[in-house]
RNA sequence: CGGGGCGUGGCGCAGUUUGGAAGCGCACCUGGUUUGGGACCAGGGGGUCGGAGGUUCAAAUCCUCUCGCCCCGACCA
């Protein structure tokens, strides 16, 4: 492509809406630019590098037999009703009446719609398994779309399904899915994480997610470097820190006007924070019922767990609501005393021991209880409910834990019978005996891609890509236009790029030299010959956009040269493939 | 949804406190000089000051409503 005419808006000032680096680069490279509140047109650069992105993607799923449809993003509501989704995903889901009355909706996912093509064309186990793949637009009304590409309200996906006849053949198809996953951003030159998640709004019983440390990512990840360990922050575990109990000696209750949270009860009780329980009430979405949690006083609840447990999604009761059910503010709250239907909850790594002895609320405004034990209360469960916290052992092996901040950009779930059996999905074994399909998903965010291959990847002077994403491999930058021969050498290395299928941008503008440095770094294209006035003397430049190492060849050599750091960089990426086991074999 | 910030040529901003002729830098157009890391000189085009209503002799500026964008939060009692 020539530059000359081409829809390349570079900015030399930064963008004042942009936060993270991904998204000021991707604005100032002219690679996106924004519509509305995570609504972002992708500019020809842009599109290039996703389209780059996509082929890789569409390569490492038909290498594990997926085949590829493509499926309305317009929906009927009413095949959302069919599982309880069009509930459950309610808020982000987009929604309106067509012109003829009809409650029709933007599909956030496509897991229904595959399953009603499951049901109509899939009889027997004999047509199973079945890998269905799309890349396609997909809606969510984010409440807060927000850093750019990382989290929109219309954004490209790549969903994939299998349907299978047996559970097994389900661990098979994740497995490939798990290879093809890390080839593909292995592929796309990422550094990744594979941590297990939560399947949240998907159900399911297992999930991988594929996650890009950066700070710009909204994820926290756990992960212990000497055993391996790790998984997302929402079900991750953890040993808590060893701590010192204080002895009480009886129990009281104690006067304490005004103070409501954990820390200002224990600094005037003289008690650590451990020694205070935590008393939460939640209410469970499905029966509108609420119940308490009990975690230590130096824990934080984690409510993934909770909904987890529970079996529906929870929230915090609000405080007109504790006062309403239970005639106290929440700061006042606490497990002696309650009512008797309210169940109680309590996190597994408070210690039931007779002599520890606890601090809480009295249920009563002002006062608070010291010196009882767990034995004291009425505990109708007991659970996992915290949040693990920096440093924490390791479950697994007992050494310390690390956070991570990090980018989702893939995750698969094993869905099994949820949505089959909701939606009558159903094949004739062997036996001749009907049975739900056993179903996965599997999901990855094109755009996470590039905007986390950008956070990585960048530098003072803008966007260092990775070859196999760049829109173009080469940019050959031709300095002084003006002059015939520079141009004819340029022409020349331009055609002979392309006829070796070489994705070249010619850079053939009448623009001063230094524009044109600072503006093909700032696109990141990996390798870059300058044509300028050592054609007299028969030399180009290539340059390398990551080190900027400079090497000058004769024209004629140049060509050869190029290909030469384009395998070069492209084995770098390769060569990583090797490690990859097919674990399914 | 709660809190905060911001809407002024394509981009980045000043002007708003204290009402009185819409400005600056970049970009763009013309001419000239330049030409290897975001050139210089001269001339020029382009703005319903987000929108609606109000106050006033007079509104970018004050008041009311509204729309949009960005940031923090939406859980720790």
């Amino acid at each position: 492509m020539r530059w000359n005419k081409s829809l390349i808006p570079t900015l030399k000032e930064e963008p004042a809406d942009a936060e993270v680096i991904s998204h000021k680069l991707m604005l100032r490279a002219g690679l996106i630019r924004q519509l509305s509140a995570g609504l972002y047109t992708f500019l020809p650069l842009g599109w290039g590098a996703m389209l780059k992105i996509m082929q890789i993607i569409r390569d490492e799923m038909n290498a594990i037999g997926g085949q590829e449809i493509f499926m309305p993003a317009l929906n009927p509501i009413e095949i959302w009703r069919e599982t309880g989704r069009a509930e459950d995903m309610a808020e982000i889901m987009l929604q309106f009446t067509d012109r003829k009355g009809r409650e029709t909706c933007l599909a956030p996912t496509h897991e229904e719609i595959i399953t009603d093509i499951a049901r109509n064309e899939i009889r027997s186990f004999r047509d199973l398994p079945q890998t269905w793949y799309q890349i396609q637009n997909k809606f969510r009304d984010e409440p807060r779309p927000r850093f750019g590409l990382l989290r929109v309200r219309e954004f490209i996906m790549k969903d994939s399904y299998t349907l299978c006849s047996s559970w097994n053949e389900l661990d098979t198809e994740y497995l490939k899915h798990d290879y093809a996953y890390r080839r593909i951003f292995t592929r796309c030159g990422l550094e990744y994480i594979v941590v297990g998640a939560s399947s949240g709004l998907m159900g399911g019983s297992a999930s991988q997610e594929f996650m890009v440390p950066s700070d710009a990512g909204e994820d926290k990840i756990v992960f212990c470097d000497q055993c391996g360990y790790s998984a997302n922050m929402e079900i991750a575990k953890s040993v808590p820190n060893e701590v010192k109990f204080v002895e009480i000696t009886e129990q009281k209750k104690v006067h304490t006007p005004n103070l409501r949270t954990v820390s200002e009860v224990s600094q005037f009780l003289g008690l650590p924070e451990h020694q205070m329980l935590k008393s939460l009430i939640y209410v469970s979405e499905s029966d509108g019922k609420p119940f308490m949690v009990l975690i230590r006083g130096d824990h934080q609840l984690n409510e993934e767990k909770l909904a987890q447990f529970v079996g529906s999604v929870v929230r915090p009761a609000e405080p007109e609501e504790v006062i309403q059910w239970f005639g106290v503010p929440v700061g006042f709250l606490g497990p002696l005393n309650t009512p008797e239907n309210l169940r109680i909850f309590l996190d597994e790594s408070v210690p039931d021991d007779e002599e520890i002895k606890f601090a809480s609320g009295a249920n009563e405004i002002d006062y608070h209880i010291v010196g009882f034990t767990v034995g004291d209360i009425r505990i109708d469960e007991r659970g996992d409910f915290r949040l693990v916290s920096d440093g924490e052992g390791c479950p697994e092996c007992g050494k310390k834990l690390s956070i991570r901040t990090t980018i989702e950009v893939g995750h698969i779930f094993k869905l099994g019978t949820k949505y089959s059996e909701a939606m009558g999905a159903t094949f004739l074994d062997d036996q001749g005996k009907q049975n739900p399909i056993i179903m996965g998903s599997y999901g990855i965010g094109v755009g996470r891609i590039l905007a986390s291959a950008i956070e990585l990847y960048s530098d003072d002077d803008g966007i260092v890509l990775p070859i196999t994403i760049a829109p173009f491999e080469v940019i050959i930058t031709a300095l002084d236009v003006t002059k015939p021969e520079v141009v004819r050498v340029a022409d020349k290395l331009y055609e002979e790029l392309r006829g070796k299928n070489i994705d070249v941008l010619y850079d053939d503008r009448d623009e001063r030299a230094g524009v044109k440095f600072k503006d093909a770094d700032l696109i990141g294209i990996p390798i870059r010959i300058t044509v300028g006035r050592k054609v007299a003397d028969d030399i180009v430049e290539i340059v390398l956009r990551r080190d900027h190492s400079t090497q000058e060849v004769n024209v004629a050599s140049a060509v050869d040269k190029v290909i030469e750091l384009k395998e070069m960089l492209d084995n770098e990426i390769f060569e990583k493939l090797d490690k990859i086991e097919r674990k399914w074999e």
